[in-house]
DNA sequence: CAACAGCTTTACGTTAACGTAAAGGTCAAA
DNA sequence: TTTGACCTTTACGTTAACGTAAAGCTGTTG
């Protein structure tokens, strides 16, 4: 079983932050743990927001960024106008996660050339040296 | 043909981006263009370096993570010792754009579920709204 | 009870990546 | 020749995303 709930401590350790980034987080209103007296008590909804965020700073997404993920996430009403303009956020996001994609394939391609310039330089240094051949 | 050199604002209109931004590479070392007298010229290769900058931005990249990007396109010696730590560097990156593409994959998935949701809520509103069926 | 471990808030410091003037050199067209 | 469109350097300002104290509450363990 896992525990359902957690300590700010419990997080920063698991996660692999600092309990300073995970309240910052929250000032900028990308979490909002219960409290128990003036303690913070975090749930396993907490825990899968401050994953998104993690991930999202992985690919390079700002916290504004990482917000605007996690309401996506939230349960909405039946507001016509706020599920499309979710619906056109999702999509834009959806472009932006296909440039990266582009992006890293062509990053891993480049990777793919100079890896073997590497190899050959290495292999002409091995093997005697008869450069200019 | 392509022209063989390009003048700051030349690259900056191409690539939309700011010539302060241009020179701020520079001055972080990720560029070193030709000068005419006091102008700096640009070559084809300058501009590569800049789409690799730009790209590697787009991912999440660091300006110092994008210069060594850039590095391991330069022209090296055959200094076996170099040549190892190049493709220790290369190995790192390769690892560090496959969790991206193992985050992107996974947000797109968490996208389609987003969607989904938003659909169906978007269904129940409009088929008169016989809520809690 | 004293000392610690872990929580809190408040607040100033720091780094990256530029933005935004200010002040001036250069060359061609009007 | 002066206006305009470029270019230059120098330098201070700004935003994001925390880091780093400082000062204090709170529970428990020797």
């Amino acid at each position: 079983m896992q525990p359902l709930t957690y300590s700010i401590s419990d997080l920063a350790r698991e996660l692999d932050i600092t309990t300073r980034a995970i309240r910052f987080y929250e000032e900028q209103g990308l979490l909002s743990p219960e409290r128990r007296g003036q303690e913070r008590v975090y749930s396993a909804r907490d825990k899968v927001s401050l994953k998104l965020i993690l991930r999202g700073k992985r690919i390079g997404f700002s916290l504004a960024e990482c917000r605007e993920l996690i309401s996506l996430y939230d349960p909405m009403g039946d507001n016509q106008k706020q599920l499309n303009t979710m619906l056109g956020k999702i999509a834009e996001r959806r472009a932006q996660l296909e440039q990266q994609m582009l992006d890293i394939q062509q990053m891993q391609i480049e990777l793919d050339t100079a890896e073997e310039r590497c190899h050959a330089a290495l292999t002409r240094t091995l093997s005697g040296r008869p450069i200019s051949a």
